[in-house]
DNA sequence: TTTTTTGCAAACGTTTTGCACACAT
DNA sequence: ATGTGTGCAAAACGTTTGCAAAAAA
């Protein structure tokens, strides 16, 4: 198939081998757009889809994904941990309560005046979080 | 003692009994300005201090004391919550690998065009994380 | 005395690890 | 054949909870 031929090429490229898990779930995690997942729903999706992948699996590909550049980590507060397969610079919002994260539209943000980071370190990237409530009725 | 006393003042104003151990992790938090500290780091501070508060109640009070608008607590990705004890608007660096966090000059960052949010939904709060890593040498 | 708080130990949910077996090269 | 990757179950981690004993009101 022309689609898994480009995730399987993908996953090779990134240095990893491209087993039929890794596959299954770069194909669910890339094939529709921008996604943030956390390991147990991309599991489920797994599983849902008739790959019976372990969670530590998962957990292992996820991560392998990210130090290969194919996942960024998000940085929201909260016991889980999201991968967002949109690596380029853009912040988020997330609605409080429901766990939720999507993004910003990339355009619109700007921010200004940025310190200087101190000696020594340098900035890796800059993480907005727009963080949102249900509105009060008055 | 004055201090104490004060410490204890601030306690029973959030409305919570001025008990010895929750007096003395008030002490801890707010004596010395502003302060990033996980529960785990506070309970060694505690203990180090000479009182052996128990884990669970650290836990107890620094959520108490959030409630109570003592304390914010700061979404840095990573498995520890962190409370920082500067609970007015402002932002941070996070230094990578060390799991440390400063907060950066309230004066300097500026954000522009953040965008509507959504439909029956406001702005709880932005929070702004610049990632530090060491300076590469070439 | 009544109510709140504490401390312990056990429970919890998420994530990681150790190791035998299976798979990709 | 060799080296990786996988799956399971167990362990680890930070955090929360239930409950009896202790302290504050």
């Amino acid at each position: 198939m022309d689609v898994n031929g480009a995730i399987e090429k993908r996953v090779r490229e990134a240095g990893l081998r491209p087993t039929r898990q890794r596959i299954a779930l770069a194909s669910l995690l890339f094939a529709k757009g921008d996604r943030h997942l956390s390991a147990e729903e991309l599991h489920e999706e797994a599983v849902a889809a008739g790959v019976p992948v372990s969670l530590a699996t998962v957990y292992n590909s996820l991560h392998q994904f990210t130090e290969a550049g194919l996942l960024r980590i998000l940085a929201v507060e909260g016991s889980k941990t999201y991968f967002d397969t949109n690596t380029s610079d853009h912040h988020h919002f997330f609605i409080e309560g429901e766990n939720k994260v999507f993004d910003i539209d990339p355009g619109a943000v700007k921010v200004l005046n940025l310190p200087e980071p101190p000696e020594g370190l340098e900035i890796a990237n800059v993480d907005i979080v727009v963080r949102l409530r249900p509105k009060r009725v008055r």
